[in-house]
DNA sequence: TAGGTTTACGAAAACGTGATAGTGTTGAAA
DNA sequence: TTTCAACACTATCACGTTTTCGTAAACCTA
């Protein structure tokens, strides 16, 4: 076993002095051809790799970015941390992963954790605990430290910084007029709990869109499903009691599982009751009948929020050496599109 | 904004010496009472945190360790992160992850990056392209270090490190006994190239199954599939042509894609065709019908993995003040089960 | 040959921390 | 009065780099 050599060692090895050797291998001209050979074979001979421990020390800056998701095991949140990846890595990035477990502690600790120097940014969505207790104080924190961050998806109006959305708004309206325009009216919306953003601005998407078309917004057509609760009942009672033309749901699991009620139940999909899910994943595209779904393409956004917050990384260095800090803090939004599949009638 | 306070300024605004600051935090007994208060107070008030970086370069180790898959988009991984990352958690680990998109390259220049210092061990599945090669310079590189590697899933012999398997032949086997002791002798197999080698573990426990019941294996029915490869052609052929009874499938997508051609060309699930797949994914559970499967618990292997690797890390610190390396590399199974579902006669 | 310039290198500081080894003052025991 | 210990603190080093500054020696110029 032979530990990593440095460059103290290469230097008594070769008789010279430290600085000596880190100027060869950085082909300084301040140093011999001679010298500078020599150095940089003994240093190739015995695989010398600078420290990146003692560099990030010295530059303080790390190379590395954190992205704190609420949950992993979650297709969206999978396409997100692979658009990060890949714009990182181009860039000579590496990606801490935090799992906040939709858990507020969680989330608190890990940034507090990272911020002593591990990393040079973070990107993160809300998990639903944060949203739910608007505190928000670890994240003006670090962002008061002088650390960039981007926030994703679940964003908060309450942190200035930049933000990468999905006009949720938008979507759910289009998803509905999408109903509205094939005729159908007796829309159910299965939504989750207000406090989730991206729930809460989906379902107000939904009611708008009826407003629009001048449809009453009828709220036992509405169920509003808490994280741990055991939804399939609420679902069964909907679909029995209100029999409705259609369902918006604002995710994937809501969709999948309304269809396996229907199936059920005996209703057919799409004929009897069209169906609309919230995010293109895995299980929309392999369901049977497959889910016509509000496609938010995660890759972009993920890619969207690390070009911004290497950007904003690489411009700070320029600052530093100038001056004031420009910030002009921008909101991306990232377009949807309805995917049409089988759940929906053509 | 106020950037991060260091125990220099601290010294320097309380007119004591950096040693004097850095002990009182540490409640040495070497500092009197009154001097210790005033720098904790002191600290307190401007969130001194010690610079984790500074830690790293120091005591040579950085409590982080990184994950190395080869996708990330695939419920398997995932999970596996998840576990991984829970038992790093409790341990004070930060997580790394590197996606080697399957490729060789990216995994060597994974490795070799993050080796020189920014972590303290690897937990790693093989990609494809590595597996094809044979190549694993790169992995003993790092083992020769003395960095602990552990391997899980998609493993080779040609390393001795730690390791995390499913017993990937057994449960083919059983899988395909099962479909035997049902009554059904026509089974299909859609398998990957051999070059993969947990494939070629599970191709080999379906065909010693079909052998042990005296039943010829005929290769006609077995499909291979690249991995860029267009499938669902051939599994519709293969449907089509030879109408299996059964089909067990590798993986979930395989399954799947199997379940919706069927159903397209009309055959029956379960009644004429029984399906099982591998890996208890949301597509598996899902799909309609649900799909029957061999459910490998990657939450538990991952969680497997992280504990040898930190039980290492931290074998390693005695022993480097003791003398001796004990190399004794320990390889775990983790069991499967069978997760009856709907796809499979009862 | 005195003065100046180039060449080729080394010493030291800095990044932030913690451990080890000192240091000066005080008070008490011999 | 001397000696020694206890106390309360400081200096220094080390981790591995890079960079700035300094400086011998060699060379050139007038």
């Amino acid at each position: 076993m032979k530990k990593k050599i440095t460059l103290k060692q290469i230097a008594r090895e070769l008789d010279v002095s430290i600085s000596t050797v880190s100027k060869s291998l950085r082909n300084s001209l301040e140093i011999s051809e001679d010298t500078r050979q020599k150095v940089q074979a003994f240093a190739k001979f015995y695989n010398y790799k600078p420290n990146n421990i003692a560099l990030s020390l010295k530059n303080r800056k790390t190379k590395t970015i954190c992205i704190i998701i609420p949950e992993i095991i979650h297709h969206f949140f999978t396409t997100i941390i692979s658009g990060v990846e890949h714009v990182a890595n181009e860039n000579g990035y590496n990606v801490i992963i935090c799992l906040s477990d939709e858990s507020f502690d969680k989330e608190v600790i890990n940034m507090e954790m990272l911020a002593n120097g591990n990393i040079d940014g973070f990107i993160m969505s809300l998990s639903k605990e944060t949203q739910q207790k608007k505190d928000f104080h670890h994240i003006s924190e670090v962002i008061n430290q002088g650390m960039p961050v981007v926030m994703f998806d679940r964003v908060t109006n309450d942190i200035l910084c930049d933000k990468v959305i999905i006009n949720d708004h938008l979507a759910a309206f289009n998803a509905t007029q999408f109903f509205i325009d094939k005729g159908l009216k007796k829309i159910a919306l299965i939504t989750t709990v207000d406090y989730v953003s991206v729930g809460k601005l989906r379902t107000e998407g939904y009611v708008n869109a009826l407003k629009n078309n001048d449809i009453k917004v009828d709220e036992s057509l509405i169920i509003r499903i808490e994280d741990t609760e055991h939804y399939e009942d609420s679902i069964e009672q909907l679909l029995k009691t209100k029999s409705p033309e259609a369902v918006f749901a604002v995710n994937e699991l809501f969709a999948v599982t309304a269809i396996k009620v229907a199936s059920r139940l005996g209703i057919k999909i799409p004929e009897e009751l069209s169906i609309i899910g919230f995010t293109d994943g895995l299980i929309s595209k392999y369901s049977s009948p497959s889910i016509t779904t509000v496609g938010q393409d995660g890759i972009k956004m993920g890619a969207k929020a690390a070009k911004m917050l290497i950007e904003r990384l690489e411009a700070e260095e320029i600052e530093n050496s100038v001056g004031e800090i420009e910030e002009h803090y921008r909101t991306e939004v990232i377009e949807t599109e309805l995917v049409e599949r089988e759940s929906t009638k053509s």
